[in-house]
DNA sequence: CTTCTCACCTGCGCGC
DNA sequence: TGCGCGCAGGTGAGAA
């Protein structure tokens, strides 16, 4: 369940559950579920058992649950999620049976919930956990929503804040578009430049936005951005509002409910249906290995190449 | 340097 | 029923 509002919606359902708790047994079934990590599965066992999770972090689609301890060489670490495109999170009772694509369990002591298992479960095993070293930021505050600590997983440092960061840096990210020379949509994807926003939200919000997903980034002008990353927020929070995105029964919360966003998509998927805004059909075209969806009425291509310099400053 | 393609996987729904 | 094909919410190594 992968865009920011789904693993937002993962993060928030842990975190009564595991903080404070402490790991009592772990079994990782499948190496490639841990891909991100540096050791084996065996070494991955035995270095988080007996750990306290400390809290819980979110830094676009990336997750992550500090540990209380240090690691042997006192530096602090955090068991780094990354759900990939059908990794889900679960809380379930010690013992129960296991999930359907059960990669890896975390065996669990809550001071107040008693027992319980942490199972990551994942389809397509693109997604990964790693215990991972926390390093400072560079703008020393906090490194993802959720906990305050002014430190992020080295594995997801190189990833810009998400836009619903408190320390997002918009005249930044209005610096960065400007020296782009890709397509609006692909820089979206770019999770150097903004993080959290995955193919679904990008045509959502440049459909909301009125701009066509070829739109050369750079070509845009400033009040142009400035509504594209309003609707970007928008649509980030009301699908966070509702659970995220459900098509079927892979993106679910850590209780294995389908959020409800599905049915507020205007763009996504809705290819041969009619846009909401005008009543002409959505169409879909190929992009990068993948589709975009977007209303070639309401979202015109604006910024030619060749143009945009005259242009770009308002 | 920047930009872009492709591999990494499993499973589902569709047309034949 | 079965089979092949296209498609799916992401990422990052390596090529251009």
């Amino acid at each position: 369940m992968p865009e920011l509002p789904e693993v937002e919606v993962v993060r928030a359902g842990l975190a009564p559950a595991v903080v404070g708790a402490r790991v009592v047994g772990v079994e990782a079934h499948d190496a490639r579920a841990l891909t991100r990590h540096a050791g084996t599965p065996a070494e991955f066992e035995a270095r988080l058992t007996g750990r306290t999770f400390g809290g819980t972090a979110r830094r676009g689609k990336f997750l992550w649950l500090p540990l209380d301890e240090a690691s042997p060489a006192g530096a602090p670490e955090a068991v780094m999620v990354h759900l990939g495109m059908s990794g889900q999170m679960l809380l379930r009772a010690a013992g129960a049976p296991p999930e359907r694509h059960e990669r890896i369990r975390i065996a669990i002591e809550h001071p107040d919930h008693g027992e319980l298992a942490v199972v990551f479960a994942d389809q397509r095993t693109f997604g990964s956990l790693a215990i991972d070293a926390l390093i400072p930021t560079p703008d020393g505050r906090a490194g993802g929503s959720g906990h305050d600590a002014p430190l992020v997983p080295q594995q997801a440092a190189h990833i810009a804040r998400d836009p619903l960061d408190p320390a997002f840096d918009d005249a930044l990210f209005r610096r960065r578009l400007v020296m782009k020379s890709s397509a609006i949509k692909r820089v979206l994807l770019d999770q150097t430049v903004v993080s959290g926003i995955g193919n679904i939200y990008a045509d959502e919000a440049l459909w909301a936005a009125r701009i066509h997903p070829e739109s050369l980034a750079r070509g845009l002008a400033t009040r142009t951005v400035n509504r594209l990353l309003a609707e970007v927020r928008a649509v980030l929070a009301k699908a966070l509002a509702e659970g995220g995105t459900s098509f079927d029964a892979q993106y679910v919360n850590v209780n294995g409910e389908a959020g409800y966003f599905a049915h507020s998509l205007n763009a996504y998927g809705r290819h041969g249906k009619p846009c909401p805004r005008c009543g002409r059909m959505i169409v879909r075209t190929s992009f990068t290995n993948r589709s975009s969806h977007f209303c070639p009425f309401c979202q015109r291509v604006r910024a030619v190449q060749g143009r945009e310099a005259a242009s770009a400053d308002h």
